[in-house]
DNA sequence: GTAGTATTCAACCATTCAATTGATTACTGT
DNA sequence: ACAGTAATCAATTGAATGGTTGAATACTAC
């Protein structure tokens, strides 16, 4: 091998190394994992990643040297967005990568969510027709503006501060499936807890693995809005 | 958010960053792309890329920490090999990702390869029809383990090494195309600046973006045998 | 067993990295 | 202009990393 062919091969090395460097970090992972559910402010990543700002702008400017984020100055605020949705598929790819092979991630998932793996039997296809078919209620517990940038077609949202004081939009006769930002976020096995002790049939839908094609699905965006129709209810524009 | 929580957050997060850090060196994507081609000894890594065997020998821990790859051992040899094909999907993903968001990669490879970008007009899918209807001949000059390992359906092998003394295997009336491990490797260019040089029409099949694809496609493996009709070139069985 | 080879281990240095702290810049509303 | 807020920058700390070197281990061939 010559030695410009190594010089060749050592820069193009070192450029995708860039890509790996930026993943090489657990927060990095976790601002990213938020970023890909919607478009941020530093201030607003850091509390959702328990960092302090300055560190959490150090590792979004890392991100943002291997561009994997985009940086966008509006007024006081500085929002922050993964730079295009290959970058959320490569972090899917990497997470569904890391559930087949490291074992611990799901030891470490079972210890946490104690092994009921509430949801998991029914697949996310027979699910989304029983929704569609009025047997289930699909509920969307993440903020609001992560809702808006893009959910679960059919799904309403109900925060989960606020579902305690907005229990009754939901249909008491059918089941509600809740879900968040993945298998990994906590805030539907809080509400699946709150639903269950306030008498619903509530299980948590754990958005797997199946990530991938779930988003890839007809995903709806935009402003969610009342239907005059039924009590309430929040469902989304088609 | 508790701290249970936030314990299982860095917990999880932490665990995927075991993959991120495995490919944050450039010395260990450049192994990792090795290994995608073929298994390899520990020796064959370290001479291939430039590296001292210790050095190379703690970098595949590495990767074999975060389970990407695994080693097996056979006789005075160690046999590290990529642990399953998502391994393989991953790097690929990560690849076309740095080539979409990062212009210097493109800016690299144009340098070295002169800018010519012999190949690259002709889509693949074409490209195999006309070598399937015998109007050009595709040449693969990577070593022959690699070629065993895998390769595209059609191709003939000659490790570049051989070509100059076994060039009365290629056809002369028909257009050669060489590839080798992807868009980084040098072993077609040469291989085409050679064919030229001797009067072939030749051309580098850049195996780029495709790369998926094309590995998605009819990959023919195992051994390669001479077929008795034709003037003793190598073909795949199919 | 002995010699020789492939790999790993252990100790070491230089560099890089994550996170903290305090200062600085950029913008908004009054 | 001034105060207040969001974000970045600069400097520092301790920990982790990449790479070298030389010794130790595991296996093969004789």
């Amino acid at each position: 091998m010559t030695a410009s062919e190594r010089r060749f091969k050592d820069a193009i090395y070192e450029q995708f190394a860039r890509i790996g460097k930026a993943v090489s970090s657990p927060k990095r992972l976790e601002l990213l994992d938020l970023l890909c559910q919607a478009e941020r402010s530093v201030e607003a990543l850091a509390s959702a990643a328990n960092l302090s700002t300055a560190n959490t702008s150090q590792h979004l400017q890392v991100l943002r040297g291997a561009r994997l984020v985009e940086a966008e100055k509006n007024g006081l605020h500085v929002i922050y967005r993964v730079a295009e949705p290959a970058v959320g598929e490569f972090f899917l790819v990497m997470r569904s990568l890391g559930q087949a092979r490291l074992a611990e991630i799901e030891q470490i998932s079972r210890d946490f969510f104690g092994g009921e793996k509430d949801f998991e039997a029914v697949g996310q296809q027979v699910l989304l027709e029983r929704i569609r078919e009025g047997e289930a209620t699909l509920l969307d517990v993440r903020p609001a503006e992560e809702f808006l940038a893009g959910h679960l077609p059919g799904a309403i949202s109900i925060p989960l501060p606020e579902l305690r004081r907005r229990l009754e939009e939901l249909p008491r006769d059918r089941e509600v499936l809740a879900y968040c930002r993945g298998p990994y976020c906590v805030l539907s096995a809080e509400a699946v807890e709150l639903l269950r002790a306030e008498g619903f049939a509530a299980l948590r839908f754990e958005e797997g693995d199946p990530d991938r094609q779930l988003r890839g699905l007809p995903l709806a965006f935009g402003v969610a809005e009342a239907e005059p129709g039924k009590t309430g209810t929040i469902k989304t524009r088609f």
